[in-house]
DNA sequence: ATAAGGAGATCGCCTAAAAAA
DNA sequence: GTTTTTTAGGCGATCTCCTTA
């Protein structure tokens, strides 16, 4: 067992590992990062010796002699309204997914001085690079970060405008909002609406756009009149009134499609309220497979963005740092609960 | 403007400015660091050639020279259920104080080997210390931290038991849910409930604990009954079961006090579908004034931490390292809205 | 004597080339 | 001639002397 050390006592470093195994500085070294070119006796000695004196390598030393930052930053909004947990969730996987790379994520908070900590952070050889999440349009954060030649990929972009010179990943939102029509479609519902928040974020248009679309390809006339397709404020509250609107009108849908799994809750308390089934009466399906859709005990059928491939290749192209500008539009997966009968 | 710079040039180096600017690189340092021994015209010059070259501190090589890690690490866990959005908000402003701090908040990803990266970071010179969010009964994690030398603050704390060695800032859940309690007598309410997740984490017994030591103080007996007293599972569709029991009782109470915003949340949509009005037929309190609470449209009272505080003092007691081991018990503060009239 | 600035060593690690086995 | 290890040198900033006006 490690016996325990005295605060502020210096940790040990290569030189005494080096000593106490009685090799030289590089041996040690080379016994870490190339074992390959050091013997076994030697190689064995010297990890004795590093156990022995409880040796960590110096990451700080480590990241300045070979110019490599060892944190990837993540610019952290300062909260959310109607909060999912989808991001929360989101960040854990992505710190995760940066421990892997032997990367940290590390937080950025927004607000007056964001750039100026970025500036700091990759020209003080601390961070490799920077996520930006919640993209709306025209964000200015992206050209700003651009101009001074900072490294980022945005959480977020736009498939239809090609002429971001920025890195960019996201789930296909359009696509999804379709695999939910389609859903609805498929189970006989001609009758749809949709829920959701007024555009700002790209992927907020893009739900829309998808729902639009979609019943426009499909003939769903009645599913585009104006009643039919609801943008909510940021309360709570909004939702329930929106979605009570919705169920209380004179020609309500017998299916709705909502752009957050907030809205689909949304729906289904109101529905519960008027005593409608949801499922067999009113079907509603939600976006992100949160834990509100999958683990609120409600069961609502949900949109899954692909979580682990975004936050994989998010770290990667930071990491990757090739030269060609990447647009990574991802496929969605739709998740089938009781919401959907 | 600053002209955009090519990706993988070297970033200038204080050698770089010395020359620029005709000094030596201490003067450089000094101008920076110590201006006050350097001459103005002098400090001057060095200025003007930082601003031409765009030169930034190597902070690497700072954090290598002065022996003084930059990150502060932050145990995030996989994921809450039933999240409020308050660890969301409290998370930003954490890293606000980090960065006020002239540090950065790094995210370590709970796991199997939260531990183990702890390790990595502090010994590596990485991390100054460690945050440890969401303390349970008989947590591992501290005694793993403590036995390896490794500073950290935790946020959840026992304020009964002295024994504890190592540092913890909390809110006084006892007090607060009291302050609710007594709010709502003073309303005239005598027949309360408390409606709350089981024990687990420490703060969710003192809540708990808080509720029925009120209420024993102040004789109101039927607030203690079993059925006044509600523990829930973490599902939200188990609040809102609960929230029915309690309101459609035979003798069911006039004021409810939650240990969460999401309980009170659930309180608020059963009355609703009851068709019972909260605030004159029902009262309720949340707690940790979430945007739930106050930004949800429903106007619950809510029991507020003193977030800024509390992030203050995580940090400051990381980057003082004082000696001795700090037990912070904090004062709730009750945020009256409409829920309780 | 004081104030301003400079030369050299150092933090811990790694790359490259030379030396030893 | 190979395999193994060591000797220099330097990443960028800062600290401790020490020199010069």
């Amino acid at each position: 067992m490690t016996a325990p050390k005295k605060a502020g006592k210096r940790k040990p470093s290569m030189a005494d590992v080096a000593r106490h195994a009685g090799v030289s500085v590089m041996t040690v070294s080379n016994a870490i990062n190339r074992p390959d070119i050091v013997s076994e006796s030697t190689r064995e000695r010297v990890r004795a010796s590093m156990d022995a004196l409880d040796y960590r390598n110096n990451l700080v030393a480590r990241s300045l002699r070979l110019a490599l930052p060892r944190q990837i930053g993540y610019l952290i909004g300062p909260h959310r309204f109607a909060a999912d947990a989808y991001m929360d969730q989101f960040l854990h996987d992505l710190a995760a997914t940066c421990e892997q790379h032997g990367r940290n994520l590390t937080l950025i908070s927004t607000g007056s001085h964001e750039i100026e900590a970025c500036e700091d952070l990759y020209y003080g050889q601390m961070a490799a690079g920077f996520i930006v999440p919640d993209i709306w349009f025209g964000d200015p954060r992206l050209p700003a970060l651009t101009e001074r030649g900072i490294p980022f990929v945005a959480y977020g972009g736009d498939p239809h405008d090609e002429s971001a010179t920025w890195n960019w990943v996201d789930t296909d939102a359009e696509k999804g909002i379709i695999l939910a029509v389609d859903h609805l479609t498929s189970l006989g519902h001609s009758e749809l609406a949709y829920l959701g928040y007024p555009d700002g974020l790209i992927t907020t248009r893009y739900r829309r756009l998808g729902y639009l679309g979609a019943c426009t390809a499909r003939g769903l006339e009645s599913s585009l009149a104006p009643g039919r397709v609801m943008e909510t404020g940021p309360e709570f509250i909004d939702l329930l009134a929106a979605a009570r609107a919705l169920l209380t009108s004179d020609d309500p849908p017998t299916a709705i499609v909502s752009a957050t799994d907030q809205h689909a809750l949304a729906v289904f308390l109101v529905a519960r309220e008027l005593g409608i089934p949801v499922g067999s009466g009113v079907a509603v399906t939600g976006f992100d497979d949160s834990p509100v859709a999958g683990e609120s005990g409600f069961g609502i059928t949900s949109i899954r963005q692909p979580k682990d491939r975004i936050a994989e290749l998010l770290v990667e192209i930071l990491v990757d740092e090739g030269t060609a500008v990447r647009h990574e539009l991802l496929e969605p997966e739709l998740i089938v609960r009781s919401s959907t009968v």
